[in-house]
DNA sequence: ACAAAAGATAACAAATAAGTTATCATAAAG
DNA sequence: CTTTATGATAACTTATTTGTTATCTTTTGT
């Protein structure tokens, strides 16, 4: 049995959490670390970004504290005035 | 007035329709029709689609058609098999 | 010390995505 | 013609996001 004891261990684990899983997580962390970094970069409060995106402060709280899993269209309303979008590439499940 | 006749027509509008919108939606459909034009290249079923990424079938099709806005885990649990993934690049709104 | 701005959060309602199960219509294959 | 596979969909439940409103704490600036 594999000891483990920090959470890069678990992520690494092949048994326990596939490529495919690890690859998900590791998106959605950079996708909130990208919003909240452009976000202040900007200069811009939760509230700004509320007013600019359409999406409100509350909502967008809880989405940077990772405690939601945000629609696709919200994504895109938040990634807009902060100048990124998302583009569909090619992944391969690196072994 | 500007004459609206096609959804090309309306979409274009500036008046009606934001750069910013236009993109989320350019985006969306660009998402269905790679994730259908992918599926069926696999020669992958909505049911082969849905045991490989664990998204169900009904939940397939409702998407596929458009009919639901998907959170960004099912698109991400959707593409993964598919060969496919998401990545974030900056966004000029073309004026 | 005070005021203002910020992020976090609570509590609830409203909206909707996703699961569940089953079925339907259609098309393809035998 | 019958079977089989497929995509669509119905009906309902469950889970979750988002909005709404308000407040709290902390930080920042004066």
């Amino acid at each position: 049995m594999k000891e483990i004891n920090t959470l890069a261990d678990y992520m690494n684990d092949e048994n326990r959490v596939s490529p495919e899983e690890r690859q998900r997580i590791n998106f959605e962390v950079e996708l909130i670390g990208k919003i909240i970094e452009a976000r202040e970069q900007r200069g811009y409060s939760q509230r700004d970004l509320a007013r600019l995106s359409g999406v409100k402060q509350p909502a967008i709280a809880r989405l940077e504290s990772m405690r939601s899993t945000p629609q696709i269209d919200t994504v895109l309303k938040l990634l807009a005035p902060l100048g990124y979008t998302l583009t569909i590439v090619p992944f391969e499940p690196q072994r």
